[in-house]
DNA sequence: CCTACCGATCGGTAGG
DNA sequence: CCTACCGATCGGTAGG
């Protein structure tokens, strides 16, 4: 750290370098970085050690911004469905009221997959698959947030049931859908600049939307010739 | 087999209680026991010192067993798959030449779940949530296994799609009915023994089954005779 | 399979 | 946010 010699009134504690002044900023990383070695190795398999270094800190320097590890992890996943939330109340709000429950459910299917798969898409998976290690009040939290995700789903496919198009009660479609989606995460690797690739786990997004849309409304993709004007 | 007061002439080692006696039915129990922690708390969070205790041996008493914990894993994971293959090809085997595609498909879902649902359904959710913490060789053990057990799909779901009854290519469908099921294992609980449940998550092994083939088929279960009164 | 034990790691804290 | 540190736990081993 160099620092040109403080002026004679210069207060408080010396400031560090321009990028790590704002606290803020500095518990953003924490969580940022925590996301990514969570969803790489797992919670228990992730020291707050390792995530301090990510970020320059010193070993005990995390439990400045987090009293325990249990909450670094609640916060990776409260800003996964945050963000989850406000695509797809965006994604949502795009559509007016004329769009056929069929385009609705490949709006929600699209933003899901862009959500567990696309970039930044550490948090989401980490929130699917270290639930095991959130405390009792913990899970209340992040349930609530999830409530709201799904509540958006219900009417979709509500309507594609009435219509015939959902041969299946909507909440087991529901939690089955989520199933086959959230599921990816094990499987789907994005496609290389190599041009085709003919092996499914290496499939687009929009392609990988085309098939779940097929799958489960039994419709092959109505696909819109291009993507519809902002 | 019960033997009485030894006999001046017994040899070797002095042996335990009638149930500790046989080396094979001990580890057969730290596998089990394992099976279950693992399912429960996950494979980071349970010690070697918790499944010892859960069989009543002393701490360091699985390394005589087992190598490395990790070596125990695998164990229980092989178990697992060698039970599902088993008894899917005892499914399987059961039908004739004139099962219908969709029943076919019947029978592989209501034998996966199951497997990862009906009794003793430890093993194969471990295996499905616990794969990050094998080896990368430990992997290919497993990987073998779970392909056979996949193979069977393939055909069932090739001859679905080819009679328009699935809308998806079959690579990806194959994957994303995997995790339809697959996920069940986050949510479904068995139904109590209070009569109804309208609950989604205690709905019957076989109710779900037909909501797993609505919804992949867009086929209504023709289920035998009992349907629900209005 | 038990006894006795070790080195390493880890979450977390006191104090500045 | 760093320095310095602690108590607890854990996977694993030697030797019988």
């Amino acid at each position: 750290m160099r620092e040109a010699a403080p002026s004679p009134r210069a207060r408080g504690r010396p400031r560090k370098t321009e990028d790590e002044r704002d606290d803020g900023n500095r518990r953003q990383a924490l969580i940022a970085a925590a996301a990514r070695l969570f969803h790489q190795k797992g919670y228990d398999a992730t020291s707050t050690r390792e995530i301090a270094a990510q970020v320059g800190m010193q070993p005990g320097s995390p439990f400045y911004h987090f009293g325990q590890k249990q909450d670094l992890l609640l916060a990776v996943m409260v800003e996964g469905m945050q963000q989850a939330i406000a695509r797809q109340n965006a994604a949502c709000a795009r559509w007016g009221e004329q769009v056929s429950p069929h385009e609705r459910l490949r709006v929600l299917v699209r933003n899901q997959l862009d959500v567990l798969l696309g970039p930044d898409s550490d948090f989401i998976p980490v929130m699917l698959y270290e639930w095991r290690s959130l405390s009792a009040e913990q899970r209340q939290t992040i349930t609530q947030l999830k409530d709201g995700y799904e509540t958006a789903w219900t009417p979709v496919l509500q309507a594609l049931h009435d219509s015939g198009h959902l041969q299946c009660p909507v909440p087991l479609a529901r939690l089955m859908i989520f199933g086959a989606l959230n599921w990816t995460v094990q499987w789907y690797r994005a496609p290389g600049p190599q041009a085709r690739h003919t092996r499914p786990h290496r499939v687009s997004l929009d392609a990988l939307t085309d098939a779940a849309l097929g799958l489960f409304t039994g419709v092959a993709p109505p696909r819109p010739a291009s993507s519809p004007p902002a």
